[in-house]
DNA sequence: CTTGTTAAG
DNA sequence: CTTAACAAG
């Protein structure tokens, strides 16, 4: 029944001036993750006013360092419980997760770190590796995590892998993080219904001519466990959102569950 | 026979893609003296390289800060000597004073700063205020300093008077200072050919509809002295470089001299 | 190449 | 309101 998007937005404030709104008007999700918002909880409502007064339910786990993360979860029905960060990791308060119970099922909204091999903000992003991973691998249930990991998991996750074997995103510790969370249950959704081929990309770089070329990543996931990832079916990157104007260096990744 | 031009570009980098080279390419000046370039001197000539091409010639005082002040001279002909900044100033290398000799007239380029009532940054100006005034007032002989001086001397030299009389740029000892060049033999070119009436403006904030509603303050000037405060004429605020797009929040402040 | 913050204007 | 630097992405 719930059919969950998830999209970095990469700014909420300059997203909903360039697309956001729109998409989100035309959408047929009824849950929508979303990451990057950079704004505080009360800029983050500015921005998304019309969806907001056209029905969409808004949870948001405010950053607190200006400009930076910020996670949010868009419903078209009000969730039953919110629940901002995972236990008590230096991490709680960073706008990098957050989790909401609807009738069917519990959805989260997680950004990871970006990373910048050989920097304390690798350095960082392992450590929030471990504790989410730890948190997760601890949860039991019908469960879904939707967002931005950071990290392509196999060389069919990046167009250009034999150029980023050394770059964050791609290192061999990244990789087999995703390992683990598929070994403690959890289900690569996309890849699941798209088990032959490349991609699909879900994020390409503003840089050159990434977008034109498809020369993307797919860093954005649905990790589903338990009943729910067995349910879902349709599993797409929209593009196709992005064609007109870019709203933002992701896609959103759209996923109906049965 | 020179025909000198001030204008603050506010960003030669930015200012170069909205109009500025177009005015340079449609100008009758044969000296031009800007302010604010923010940029460094390989930027500027960067941002400018389709005026250099044409002929212009650069002269630029590179700021000590990045992104801040900067001032520089473009002259028709190469001067025949530069000098950058005034004395053992603290200000020697603030990119805010520069002049240039050319084979009949002296002339200088200063940025004042802007200023702001009752903090550092107007303790600052009044600094700059005292050593730039001891040294034009030593000067003698035919010589011109145009720039933005960030002071309107009298009521009829900003719109809302009234309103500013604790604002930084119409405080009574920025006032009294412009008194001061004055008396030390100096002359507001554009004041004496406009003796009648308020303005004309050279500057206008960026903030609500002032431009539009010709909300303005005249800080940009020519302080000439010697034989040269008599030969001018023909003093136009080009406002109308501004209409199409405006590339800078201050207009050319052009004199012809005879 | 883009976002948002910041300082300066 | 705008510029540019910066940090992060």
């Amino acid at each position: 029944m719930p059919y969950i998007s998830t999209v970095n937005v990469n700014g909420v404030r300059a997203a909903a001036g360039k697309g956001l709104l729109a998409w989100l008007a035309a959408t047929e999700a009824d849950i929508v993750c979303v990451q990057e918002t950079r704004a505080t909880d009360e800029q983050v409502a500015a921005a998304l006013a019309p969806a907001l007064d056209a029905g969409w339910q808004l949870s948001h786990a405010e950053p607190e360092s200006k400009g930076r993360a910020g996670v949010g979860i868009l419903s078209r029905r009000a969730p039953s419980a919110v629940r901002v960060g995972f236990g008590s990791s230096e991490f709680a308060a960073a706008g990098r997760y957050l989790e909401a119970d609807f009738d069917d099922v519990t959805v989260a909204s997680v950004y990871v770190h970006s990373g910048d091999a050989g920097t304390v903000r690798q350095d960082e992003k392992y450590r929030f590796m471990a504790e989410l991973g730890a948190y997760l691998s601890a949860r039991t249930g019908d469960f879904v995590v939707a967002g931005d990991w950071n990290i392509a998991h196999t060389e069919r996750d990046l167009k250009n892998w034999k150029g980023n074997l050394k770059s964050a995103g791609f290192l061999p510790q990244e990789r087999a993080w995703i390992d683990e969370l598929l070994a403690a249950g959890y289900v690569d959704v996309v890849r699941q219904l798209h088990p032959e081929g490349d991609g699909p990309y879900s994020w390409w770089s503003y840089r050159g001519r990434a977008f034109d070329n498809d020369s993307g990543w797919r860093i954005d996931y649905h990790l589903a466990r338990g009943d729910l990832a067995a349910r879902a079916k349709d599993a797409v990157v929209e593009r196709a959102a992005s064609y007109d104007q870019r709203w933002s260096d992701h896609a959103p990744v759209t996923v109906q569950y049965r």
